[in-house]
DNA sequence: CGGCATCGTTCTGTGTGAGAGAACGAATTT
DNA sequence: AAATTCGTTCTCTCACACAGAACGATGCCG
Protein backbone atom coordinates (compact mmCIF):
# COMPACT_ATOMS: atom_id res chain seq x y z
CA UNK A 1 0.00 0.00 0.00
CA UNK A 2 1.68 3.40 -1.08
CA UNK A 3 1.17 5.58 2.12
CA UNK A 4 0.50 9.02 0.96
CA UNK A 5 2.09 12.04 2.58
CA UNK A 6 1.25 12.20 6.33
CA UNK A 7 -1.28 15.54 5.57
CA UNK A 8 -0.41 18.22 7.66
CA UNK A 9 -3.30 17.28 9.95
CA UNK A 10 -3.56 20.60 12.06
CA UNK A 11 -6.30 19.15 13.57
CA UNK A 12 -4.53 16.09 15.03
CA UNK A 13 -2.90 17.68 17.71
CA UNK A 14 -5.95 19.35 18.82
CA UNK A 15 -7.97 16.06 18.56
CA UNK A 16 -4.65 14.21 20.72
CA UNK A 17 -4.84 16.38 23.70
CA UNK A 18 -8.90 16.84 23.67
CA UNK A 19 -8.61 12.75 23.72
CA UNK A 20 -5.97 12.97 26.44
CA UNK A 21 -8.09 15.29 28.67
CA UNK A 22 -11.02 12.91 28.10
CA UNK A 23 -9.36 9.92 29.58
CA UNK A 24 -7.94 12.14 32.43
CA UNK A 25 -11.48 13.07 33.34
CA UNK A 26 -12.74 9.63 32.75
CA UNK A 27 -9.65 7.67 34.87
CA UNK A 28 -10.59 10.39 37.92
CA UNK A 29 -13.62 9.35 38.14
CA UNK A 30 -12.49 5.99 38.46
CA UNK A 31 -15.01 4.34 35.42
CA UNK A 32 -13.53 1.60 32.64
CA UNK A 33 -13.70 2.54 28.76
CA UNK A 34 -16.43 0.24 28.78
CA UNK A 35 -18.61 2.06 30.92
CA UNK A 36 -18.14 5.25 29.57
CA UNK A 37 -19.12 4.35 26.42
CA UNK A 38 -22.43 2.86 27.46
CA UNK A 39 -23.59 5.86 29.33
CA UNK A 40 -22.82 8.52 26.43
CA UNK A 41 -23.89 6.13 23.88
CA UNK A 42 -21.01 4.85 21.83
CA UNK A 43 -18.84 1.39 21.50
CA UNK A 44 -15.89 1.37 23.93
CA UNK A 45 -13.69 1.15 20.62
CA UNK A 46 -14.37 4.54 19.62
CA UNK A 47 -14.37 5.91 22.96
CA UNK A 48 -10.56 4.47 23.02
CA UNK A 49 -10.02 6.01 19.05
CA UNK A 50 -11.20 9.26 20.83
CA UNK A 51 -9.03 9.14 23.95
CA UNK A 52 -6.03 8.11 21.62
CA UNK A 53 -6.92 10.66 19.65
CA UNK A 54 -7.44 8.72 16.40
CA UNK A 55 -10.49 9.38 16.12
CA UNK A 56 -13.13 12.49 16.91
CA UNK A 57 -16.66 12.88 19.29
CA UNK A 58 -19.78 14.24 17.52
CA UNK A 59 -20.73 17.10 19.31
CA UNK A 60 -23.79 15.29 21.13
CA UNK A 61 -21.33 12.54 21.75
CA UNK A 62 -19.14 15.20 23.50
CA UNK A 63 -21.61 16.47 24.87
CA UNK A 64 -22.77 13.55 26.68
CA UNK A 65 -19.16 12.74 27.77
CA UNK A 66 -19.03 16.38 29.78
CA UNK A 67 -22.15 16.26 30.83
CA UNK A 68 -21.51 12.58 32.36
CA UNK A 69 -18.17 13.12 33.73
CA UNK A 70 -18.56 16.85 34.87
CA UNK A 71 -16.47 18.84 33.68
CA UNK A 72 -16.93 21.92 31.00
CA UNK A 73 -16.43 21.43 27.21
CA UNK A 74 -14.25 25.10 27.30
CA UNK A 75 -11.64 22.71 29.89
CA UNK A 76 -11.53 19.97 27.01
CA UNK A 77 -10.19 22.90 24.20
CA UNK A 78 -8.71 25.87 26.57
CA UNK A 79 -5.44 26.65 25.27
CA UNK A 80 -5.70 23.59 22.91
CA UNK A 81 -4.80 25.59 19.81
CA UNK A 82 -4.37 29.01 20.32
CA UNK A 83 -4.08 29.42 23.83
CA UNK A 84 -0.67 29.19 25.31
CA UNK A 85 -1.40 31.99 26.96
CA UNK A 86 -1.94 29.95 30.28
CA UNK A 87 1.19 27.62 29.34
CA UNK A 88 3.92 30.32 28.60
CA UNK A 89 2.31 32.82 30.55
CA UNK A 90 5.30 34.76 32.60
CA UNK A 91 6.35 34.30 36.18
CA UNK A 92 5.70 37.78 38.02
CA UNK A 93 6.28 39.00 41.27
CA UNK A 94 3.78 41.28 42.29
CA UNK A 95 5.16 42.34 45.16
CA UNK A 96 4.32 46.22 46.53
CA UNK A 97 7.73 47.13 46.64
CA UNK A 98 8.91 45.73 42.92
CA UNK A 99 11.10 47.43 41.51
CA UNK A 100 9.65 50.22 38.83
CA UNK A 101 10.22 48.26 35.94
CA UNK A 102 8.86 44.98 37.24
CA UNK A 103 5.20 47.03 38.51
CA UNK A 104 4.66 48.69 35.01
CA UNK A 105 5.07 45.51 33.30
CA UNK A 106 2.56 44.11 35.48
CA UNK A 107 0.13 46.41 35.07
CA UNK A 108 0.46 46.40 31.30
CA UNK A 109 -0.07 43.21 31.31
CA UNK A 110 -3.87 43.22 32.96
CA UNK A 111 -2.91 40.71 35.61
CA UNK A 112 -3.15 43.93 38.48
CA UNK A 113 -5.37 46.40 38.69
CA UNK A 114 -4.68 49.03 41.46
CA UNK A 115 -7.34 50.55 43.15
CA UNK A 116 -7.77 54.53 41.44
CA UNK A 117 -7.76 52.58 38.10
CA UNK A 118 -10.69 50.72 38.73
CA UNK A 119 -13.39 51.48 35.66
CA UNK A 120 -16.56 52.24 37.20
CA UNK A 121 -20.30 52.63 36.30
CA UNK A 122 -22.08 55.14 38.17
CA UNK A 123 -25.85 53.84 38.01
CA UNK A 124 -27.69 56.61 39.73
CA UNK A 125 -27.22 55.32 43.88
CA UNK A 126 -25.24 53.29 42.70
CA UNK A 127 -21.70 52.86 41.85
CA UNK A 128 -20.34 49.96 40.00
CA UNK A 129 -16.23 49.19 40.27
CA UNK A 130 -14.73 46.70 37.94
CA UNK A 131 -11.81 44.56 40.13
CA UNK A 132 -10.52 42.93 36.56
CA UNK A 133 -9.44 45.09 33.57
CA UNK A 134 -9.84 42.81 30.06
CA UNK A 135 -12.94 42.31 28.41
CA UNK A 136 -16.04 42.37 29.88
CA UNK A 137 -17.45 40.33 27.34
CA UNK A 138 -15.97 36.83 27.80
CA UNK A 139 -15.07 34.50 31.13
CA UNK A 140 -16.29 36.92 34.08
CA UNK A 141 -16.78 39.96 36.02
CA UNK A 142 -15.29 40.86 39.08
CA UNK A 143 -17.22 43.99 40.66
CA UNK A 144 -17.21 46.42 43.77
CA UNK A 145 -21.10 47.72 44.06
CA UNK A 146 -22.02 50.70 46.55
CA UNK A 147 -25.62 50.80 46.99
CA UNK A 148 -26.50 53.86 48.49
CA UNK A 149 -29.38 52.88 51.69
CA UNK A 150 -32.59 52.22 49.96
CA UNK A 151 -31.23 52.11 46.76
CA UNK A 152 -32.62 49.44 44.54
CA UNK A 153 -32.56 47.99 40.85
CA UNK A 154 -36.15 48.10 40.20
CA UNK A 155 -36.17 50.40 37.19
CA UNK A 156 -33.30 47.63 35.67
CA UNK A 157 -34.81 47.52 31.84
CA UNK A 158 -35.24 44.02 30.64
CA UNK A 159 -32.49 43.83 28.01
CA UNK A 160 -29.91 43.97 31.54
CA UNK A 161 -31.22 40.51 32.47
CA UNK A 162 -28.31 38.10 31.77
CA UNK A 163 -27.64 34.48 30.90
CA UNK A 164 -25.07 33.82 33.70
CA UNK A 165 -24.29 32.98 37.43
CA UNK A 166 -24.07 35.59 39.94
CA UNK A 167 -22.34 35.05 43.30
CA UNK A 168 -21.99 37.63 45.79
CA UNK A 169 -21.21 38.48 49.40
CA UNK A 170 -22.25 41.60 51.21
CA UNK A 171 -19.84 43.51 53.29
CA UNK A 172 -21.63 46.22 54.88
CA UNK A 173 -25.40 46.73 55.36
CA UNK A 174 -28.78 44.89 54.72
CA UNK A 175 -29.30 43.84 51.20
CA UNK A 176 -32.98 42.38 49.72
CA UNK A 177 -32.10 39.33 46.98
CA UNK A 178 -34.87 38.63 44.41
CA UNK A 179 -33.60 35.00 42.78
CA UNK A 180 -34.67 34.73 39.38
CA UNK A 181 -37.34 36.89 37.47
CA UNK A 182 -40.44 36.19 35.57
CA UNK B 1 -42.61 12.48 -2.42
CA UNK B 2 -43.61 10.08 0.27
CA UNK B 3 -42.63 12.09 3.12
CA UNK B 4 -41.33 9.78 6.17
CA UNK B 5 -42.81 10.09 10.00
CA UNK B 6 -40.88 12.66 11.24
CA UNK B 7 -38.77 10.89 13.42
CA UNK B 8 -38.97 12.05 16.50
CA UNK B 9 -35.88 13.84 16.59
CA UNK B 10 -34.33 14.83 20.27
CA UNK B 11 -31.89 16.24 19.20
CA UNK B 12 -33.42 18.85 16.79
CA UNK B 13 -34.82 20.78 20.09
CA UNK B 14 -30.97 20.84 21.40
CA UNK B 15 -29.57 21.79 18.05
CA UNK B 16 -32.58 24.67 17.54
CA UNK B 17 -31.58 26.74 20.63
CA UNK B 18 -27.70 26.14 19.67
CA UNK B 19 -28.44 27.21 16.62
CA UNK B 20 -30.74 30.50 17.56
CA UNK B 21 -27.79 31.56 20.16
CA UNK B 22 -25.39 31.38 17.63
CA UNK B 23 -27.26 33.61 15.23
CA UNK B 24 -27.96 35.92 18.25
CA UNK B 25 -24.21 36.13 18.84
CA UNK B 26 -23.44 36.27 15.44
CA UNK B 27 -25.50 39.58 14.77
CA UNK B 28 -24.41 40.90 18.21
CA UNK B 29 -21.40 41.09 16.08
CA UNK B 30 -22.90 42.64 13.16
CA UNK B 31 -21.65 40.52 10.69
CA UNK B 32 -23.70 38.60 8.03
CA UNK B 33 -24.13 34.83 7.68
CA UNK B 34 -21.75 34.48 4.65
CA UNK B 35 -19.16 36.39 6.60
CA UNK B 36 -19.08 34.34 9.62
CA UNK B 37 -19.26 31.34 7.00
CA UNK B 38 -15.93 32.64 5.05
CA UNK B 39 -14.03 33.32 8.78
CA UNK B 40 -14.97 29.79 10.01
CA UNK B 41 -14.39 28.13 6.54
CA UNK B 42 -17.62 26.84 5.60
CA UNK B 43 -19.94 27.43 3.26
CA UNK B 44 -22.95 30.26 3.79
CA UNK B 45 -25.87 27.87 3.05
CA UNK B 46 -24.73 25.78 6.27
CA UNK B 47 -24.34 28.63 8.73
CA UNK B 48 -27.80 29.34 7.24
CA UNK B 49 -28.85 25.68 8.01
CA UNK B 50 -27.40 25.37 11.16
CA UNK B 51 -28.73 28.42 12.93
CA UNK B 52 -32.55 27.80 11.76
CA UNK B 53 -31.88 23.94 13.49
CA UNK B 54 -31.95 22.09 10.17
CA UNK B 55 -28.11 21.11 10.10
CA UNK B 56 -25.61 20.53 12.82
CA UNK B 57 -22.32 21.85 13.35
CA UNK B 58 -18.75 19.78 13.82
CA UNK B 59 -16.87 19.85 16.62
CA UNK B 60 -14.22 21.87 14.85
CA UNK B 61 -16.67 24.47 13.13
CA UNK B 62 -17.99 24.57 16.66
CA UNK B 63 -15.04 25.77 17.94
CA UNK B 64 -13.98 27.75 14.82
CA UNK B 65 -17.56 29.66 15.56
CA UNK B 66 -17.02 30.30 19.28
CA UNK B 67 -13.52 30.91 18.73
CA UNK B 68 -14.47 33.75 16.53
CA UNK B 69 -17.52 35.16 17.78
CA UNK B 70 -15.51 35.26 21.55
CA UNK B 71 -18.40 33.14 23.01
CA UNK B 72 -18.23 30.15 25.57
CA UNK B 73 -19.07 26.95 24.03
CA UNK B 74 -20.39 26.20 27.53
CA UNK B 75 -22.73 28.70 26.53
CA UNK B 76 -24.07 27.34 23.54
CA UNK B 77 -24.84 24.51 25.62
CA UNK B 78 -25.91 25.55 28.95
CA UNK B 79 -29.71 24.85 29.88
CA UNK B 80 -30.38 22.95 26.19
CA UNK B 81 -31.11 19.68 27.20
CA UNK B 82 -30.91 18.83 30.52
CA UNK B 83 -31.37 22.48 32.35
CA UNK B 84 -33.74 24.32 32.51
CA UNK B 85 -32.37 24.82 36.04
CA UNK B 86 -32.05 28.66 35.28
CA UNK B 87 -35.28 28.65 33.17
CA UNK B 88 -38.03 28.07 35.82
CA UNK B 89 -35.91 29.40 38.73
CA UNK B 90 -38.19 29.57 41.22
CA UNK B 91 -38.87 33.37 42.46
CA UNK B 92 -37.72 33.85 45.82
CA UNK B 93 -37.30 36.57 47.90
CA UNK B 94 -34.30 36.30 50.00
CA UNK B 95 -35.08 38.77 52.80
CA UNK B 96 -33.60 38.73 56.18
CA UNK B 97 -37.06 38.89 58.06
CA UNK B 98 -38.59 36.42 55.80
CA UNK B 99 -41.36 34.04 57.12
CA UNK B 100 -39.24 30.87 58.71
CA UNK B 101 -40.74 28.70 55.96
CA UNK B 102 -38.87 30.81 52.76
CA UNK B 103 -35.91 30.85 54.33
CA UNK B 104 -35.47 26.96 54.65
CA UNK B 105 -36.02 26.91 51.63
CA UNK B 106 -33.55 29.16 50.33
CA UNK B 107 -31.44 27.66 52.67
CA UNK B 108 -31.69 24.07 51.71
CA UNK B 109 -31.46 25.29 47.91
CA UNK B 110 -28.13 26.11 48.19
CA UNK B 111 -28.69 29.41 46.93
CA UNK B 112 -28.12 31.04 50.14
CA UNK B 113 -25.17 30.83 52.21
CA UNK B 114 -25.40 32.10 55.88
CA UNK B 115 -22.30 32.84 57.99
CA UNK B 116 -21.77 30.13 60.68
CA UNK B 117 -22.58 27.79 57.54
CA UNK B 118 -19.69 28.23 55.97
CA UNK B 119 -17.69 24.93 54.97
CA UNK B 120 -14.21 25.66 56.03
CA UNK B 121 -10.57 24.40 55.60
CA UNK B 122 -7.77 25.27 57.96
CA UNK B 123 -4.49 24.84 56.33
CA UNK B 124 -1.66 25.60 59.05
CA UNK B 125 -1.71 29.40 58.82
CA UNK B 126 -4.42 29.89 56.15
CA UNK B 127 -8.14 29.56 56.38
CA UNK B 128 -10.56 29.00 53.36
CA UNK B 129 -14.10 29.69 53.56
CA UNK B 130 -15.85 28.67 51.10
CA UNK B 131 -18.76 30.96 50.09
CA UNK B 132 -20.76 29.25 48.00
CA UNK B 133 -22.66 25.58 48.58
CA UNK B 134 -22.50 23.11 45.72
CA UNK B 135 -19.77 21.04 43.56
CA UNK B 136 -16.37 22.76 44.02
CA UNK B 137 -15.38 20.40 40.88
CA UNK B 138 -17.77 22.08 38.03
CA UNK B 139 -18.19 26.06 37.29
CA UNK B 140 -16.50 28.08 40.10
CA UNK B 141 -15.32 28.65 43.55
CA UNK B 142 -15.74 31.56 45.21
CA UNK B 143 -13.55 32.19 48.74
CA UNK B 144 -12.75 34.35 51.67
CA UNK B 145 -9.16 33.33 52.46
CA UNK B 146 -7.30 34.43 55.55
CA UNK B 147 -3.79 34.23 55.72
CA UNK B 148 -1.94 34.63 59.56
CA UNK B 149 0.59 37.45 59.32
CA UNK B 150 3.92 35.96 57.09
CA UNK B 151 1.79 32.80 56.04
CA UNK B 152 2.75 31.79 52.50
CA UNK B 153 2.05 28.88 49.97
CA UNK B 154 5.54 27.93 49.76
CA UNK B 155 4.66 24.04 50.80
CA UNK B 156 1.95 23.97 48.48
CA UNK B 157 2.01 20.37 46.68
CA UNK B 158 2.68 20.04 42.99
CA UNK B 159 -1.14 18.76 42.37
CA UNK B 160 -2.59 21.52 43.78
CA UNK B 161 -1.88 23.39 40.41
CA UNK B 162 -5.07 23.85 39.03
CA UNK B 163 -5.97 24.67 35.69
CA UNK B 164 -8.28 27.30 35.47
CA UNK B 165 -8.60 30.90 36.45
CA UNK B 166 -8.31 33.06 40.00
CA UNK B 167 -9.79 36.71 41.33
CA UNK B 168 -8.76 38.31 44.33
CA UNK B 169 -8.97 41.10 46.23
CA UNK B 170 -6.85 42.12 49.12
CA UNK B 171 -9.21 43.69 51.93
CA UNK B 172 -6.69 43.27 54.45
CA UNK B 173 -2.99 44.21 54.56
CA UNK B 174 -0.67 43.08 52.13
CA UNK B 175 -0.25 40.11 50.28
CA UNK B 176 2.90 38.92 47.83
CA UNK B 177 1.87 37.46 44.98
CA UNK B 178 4.19 34.96 42.32
CA UNK B 179 1.93 34.62 38.74
CA UNK B 180 2.75 31.43 36.83
CA UNK B 181 4.74 28.82 38.02
CA UNK B 182 7.21 26.74 36.80
C1' DC C 1 -36.53 53.04 -14.40
C1' DG C 2 -32.51 49.51 -14.97
C1' DG C 3 -28.50 47.50 -13.06
C1' DC C 4 -25.68 45.78 -9.45
C1' DA C 5 -24.65 44.23 -4.66
C1' DT C 6 -25.79 41.83 -0.78
C1' DC C 7 -28.87 39.80 2.21
C1' DG C 8 -30.68 35.02 3.89
C1' DT C 9 -32.53 30.97 2.03
C1' DT C 10 -33.67 26.54 -0.67
C1' DC C 11 -32.37 23.12 -3.46
C1' DT C 12 -29.62 18.79 -4.86
C1' DG C 13 -25.77 16.13 -4.42
C1' DT C 14 -21.52 13.85 -2.39
C1' DG C 15 -17.31 12.52 0.37
C1' DT C 16 -15.82 11.59 4.77
C1' DG C 17 -15.55 10.41 9.22
C1' DA C 18 -18.34 9.05 13.27
C1' DG C 19 -19.29 4.98 14.99
C1' DA C 20 -20.45 -0.33 15.18
C1' DG C 21 -19.01 -4.85 15.97
C1' DA C 22 -16.14 -8.74 16.21
C1' DA C 23 -11.90 -10.53 17.69
C1' DC C 24 -7.46 -9.98 20.06
C1' DG C 25 -3.86 -10.49 24.05
C1' DA C 26 -3.08 -9.42 28.78
C1' DA C 27 -4.49 -9.26 33.67
C1' DT C 28 -7.53 -10.75 37.43
C1' DT C 29 -10.60 -13.60 39.74
C1' DT C 30 -13.05 -17.88 40.75
C1' DA D 1 -8.50 -23.60 33.42
C1' DA D 2 -12.64 -21.43 32.69
C1' DA D 3 -14.67 -17.00 32.96
C1' DT D 4 -14.42 -11.88 33.45
C1' DT D 5 -12.81 -7.59 32.41
C1' DC D 6 -9.45 -4.59 30.81
C1' DG D 7 -7.90 -1.62 26.59
C1' DT D 8 -7.03 -2.21 21.93
C1' DT D 9 -6.98 -3.29 16.70
C1' DC D 10 -9.11 -4.53 12.90
C1' DT D 11 -12.74 -3.87 8.88
C1' DC D 12 -16.92 -2.02 7.22
C1' DT D 13 -20.94 1.14 6.54
C1' DC D 14 -24.27 4.54 6.73
C1' DA D 15 -25.59 9.15 8.13
C1' DC D 16 -24.66 13.75 7.99
C1' DA D 17 -21.54 17.68 7.68
C1' DC D 18 -20.66 20.20 4.03
C1' DA D 19 -20.39 22.42 -1.02
C1' DG D 20 -22.30 24.88 -4.74
C1' DA D 21 -25.63 26.81 -7.63
C1' DA D 22 -29.78 29.26 -7.98
C1' DC D 23 -33.58 31.74 -5.77
C1' DG D 24 -36.52 35.92 -4.24
C1' DA D 25 -35.99 40.26 -1.33
C1' DT D 26 -34.14 44.37 -0.24
C1' DG D 27 -31.34 48.43 -0.79
C1' DC D 28 -28.31 51.60 -3.25
C1' DC D 29 -26.66 54.50 -7.01
C1' DG D 30 -27.00 57.07 -11.32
Amino acid sequence: MVSEFPPPDDTQSEWTIVGERIRIARESSGISVRELARRIGVSPSHVSNVERGLASFSVRALYSVVSHLDISMDSLFEDAKWGASQENAPVLEAVPDAPQAQRTRLDESGIVLRRGERPTIHLGNRRWERLTSGSPLREAEFLEVHYAPGADNEELPDFLHHQSREWGTVNQGRLNVQVGYD
